[in-house]
DNA sequence: CGCAAAATCACCCGAAAGTGTGACGACATC
DNA sequence: GATGTCGTCACACTTTCGGGTGATTTTGCG
């Protein structure tokens, strides 16, 4: 985790330099209360920031074991979805297809072309190894890809 | 993201107490440099931790036991299937539509020909409201009448 | 910038699914 | 014996699906 160290680094060069713009702007005008807030909400939008961008694009393999049922609100088996390649978008008309709505109405709620829709399953097919939109479904549900 | 809310309420909830505590003991003690450095790097601290917490694990999988739910091999609910006058030989073809079927399939297992499996999924999503095989599918297993 | 993946869309064509109507036999019930 | 339900099947017709091909645009990454 070299990127913890360059992010502290960043930090400190930014305590000294609001050190030392506190001196010159905001004390002759403002109440320490507010300074205070101001830097703590200032640093932690740049903590979130920063933790958000430095783990944006990282795979992270995420190895947990599911031993039967799942409560709560359902989450996609991510290993399974990249091991079969399937995009966010396949994804997306697989529960769509697996609530029961055809390829237009699909289309209609994506504010996409029919055919596209079409393409999209067609290829959620053949990685799927399904042949029909039922089998997708099925297959989808004990690969626990849809709830 | 209920998450980005409950950060900031946390957040507001850290800022009071810091300017309560600041009138309490760091004042009369610290100069305001270092206060104000303590306070961003905590905050930075809080908000980096807070950035990697929401973007490594979303899932943060809660593993609960349902027994309840799984109690032996799963029954149809008999009420619903006779209150939606759906015989046993619907039931039954809903079933194998579920599992991902063609009506050829279908045919084919159970010894009747092409067009009377139509003719009885017709019958069947007629009383299920279903205008798809799909749909029928997702009525079916929200109904409770196959698992 | 250039590449590769993903997303978008179009067209054709065949297969599957679904609708509607009609019909027939078995079986139970009144 | 008339009635009703259920299962079976046929045939014609429309709609939907799915495969195949090719193309363009968008986007993420090196």
């Amino acid at each position: 985790m070299g990127d913890i160290l360059l992010y502290g680094v960043c930090g400190g060069a930014l305590i000294v330099i609001l050190k030392l713009t506190e001196y010159r702007f905001l004390v002759v005008e403002h109440s320490v209360e507010i300074y205070v807030a101001l830097v703590a909400a200032l640093f932690a939008g740049l903590g979130i920031w920063l933790g958000l961008t430095l783990t944006k694009r990282k795979p992270t393999a995420i190895l947990q074991e599911v031993p039967a049922q799942t409560a709560g609100p359902f989450v996609a088996d991510e290993r399974r979805v990249s091991q079969l390649g399937i995009t966010a978008r396949e994804l997306e008309i697989l529960g769509l297809i697996a609530a029961g709505l055809s390829n237009r109405e699909i289309a209609g709620r994506l504010f996409v072309s029919e055919n596209t829709v079409k393409t999209h399953s067609s290829r959620l097919f053949d990685k799927l190894g399904a042949k029909r939109r039922t089998q997708a479904v099925q297959i989808g549900k004990s690969a626990r890809l849809i709830p």
